[in-house]
DNA sequence: TTTAAAAATCGTCATCTGACGATTTATTCT
DNA sequence: AGAATAAATCGTCAGATGACGATTTTTAAA
């Protein structure tokens, strides 16, 4: 057998031989091309996300009901689909209210972290999101930068300032120490995403339950890494060398 | 062109024409089979950690510097390449000293804590070690369960029962629990690694530095997490009711 | 030095795969 | 209804790609 095992590859299934009656169902329906183009997307990005981005454009057209050379009529070569699908479904997913909810000092930081990552999780790492951005991430090395540049960077330091200002804590010295904190608790949460869907973790603790859990033992542990704040400063990185000492 | 994009393979970029004469360098010196099969595996596990399962043979075989025949001499099919490979380099390469040094309790906690991910994350969360290990888990479903289950499930136990332990707080409620809470510090160390070797974090901060943070935090975030103990149990999870109250 | 076993390569097959020109089929406009 | 336009498919090409039988080359034993 020529068999390429399914750990290698991420062809269809249909191995039945396509008798030429009976042939596969294609586009019953003509549609303006725009809303193929959207269809077509759909279907990319669950099926990327599945079996990787070396997986086949035949696959994928038949995934799509539609013929292989369709799919080279609207997007002008696999490259560029693959980058149509990341665009709209792994960049643009994450919504800016959330920094507005992460900053209303009306609640208490628990509560908002609690809040925005039970939210952040079943809406942004989800089993395709996480896979399509490993996969992508893997391959490429542009891909990944670019979102944790332009978001995620803002939601550390929004994080770490908030529970920092309700712990009446000094904020790290540097903007990179800065990240690294924030990290703790976005890492942890990332993690169980990646736990969860990429290493299949069977546990059945409830994601809230878990979230919960990572939230309060951030906040806890943020007492024991930023020094107690000397009153005046509001907020802000102020490149005061306070440090956390070195440990060990 | 007929491109592909090298986002989407990962062929060696040897465009230039392998003339007749001046051919690529071949095998100069006989090997031992066995000896020949363990420089392949060895190259193996660079080449697809870095390019992924679905690289191609001839461009191992060309980086081995061997013909692609020998490749099918030497293992069966591609396949089982790949699996000699992830059984050598990912399943293979924890030490079991570690368990020991990490209930060494004539050290404070905090110490061998960050004593052992400071090794660990050098020795096993390589660059390599996380690609393949990641390719394999999106790839194939049995990979990293077996590693995680045989392994990580025990040092989590272990973390948490020595850092319980030391702050006098009670164990978990359930395994499961125990082992979500060991997440939260080898989550965020995996994390790093994760974000270093595939996301291309350009973080300036020394490694041993945020290792130390985050086992800090992880310490001082335990008391929030974990109530104190009742005096009288020593270690072992008791399937006593204390439970951590949800919150919010 | 001869010779046999082992090591390594050559050459090739069958299929896969991205790409796309040519053609057919459906839809809309007049 | 007939023509023009857009949607979709057919069929195929050229280069990959896993696999492997046949052959050559090296090494070491006799």
């Amino acid at each position: 057998m020529k068999a390429k095992s399914d750990l290698l590859t991420a062809n269809r299934e249909k191995s039945n031989l396509p008798l030429a009656r009976d042939r596969v169902r294609r586009a019953t329906v003509r549609m303006p091309s725009a809303e193929r183009r959207e269809q077509i997307l759909k279907k990319a990005f669950e099926f990327f996300s599945e079996y990787g981005l070396t997986a086949q454009t035949r696959a994928l057209a038949e995934a799509c009901g539609v013929s292989q050379r369709l799919l080279y009529s609207l997007f002008p070569n696999k490259s560029a689909l693959i980058n149509a699908v990341y665009e709209a479904e792994i960049a643009g997913v994450f919504k800016a209210v959330w920094f507005v909810q992460l900053r209303d000092r009306s609640k208490p930081v628990e509560q908002r972290l609690c809040e925005f990552y039970r939210e952040y999780y079943p809406t942004v790492l989800t089993r395709r999101w996480m896979r399509l951005f490993l996969y992508a991430s893997l391959a490429e090395a542009e891909m990944a930068p670019t979102y944790i540049a332009s978001i995620i960077m803002q939601l550390l330091e929004t994080v770490v300032e908030e529970a920092a200002h309700e712990a009446d804590l000094s904020m790290p010295q540097s903007r990179a120490e800065l990240q690294e904190i924030g990290w703790i608790l976005h890492g942890a949460v990332s993690h169980l995403a990646i736990r969860r869907h990429i290493y299949h973790d069977k546990t059945q603790i409830e994601i809230n339950r878990v979230i919960t859990l990572q939230v309060k033992s951030f906040l806890g542990g943020l007492k024991a890494i930023l020094s107690a704040r000397d009153k005046s400063e509001t907020a802000g990185i102020r490149p005061e060398p306070l440090a956390t000492p070195h440990a060990s």
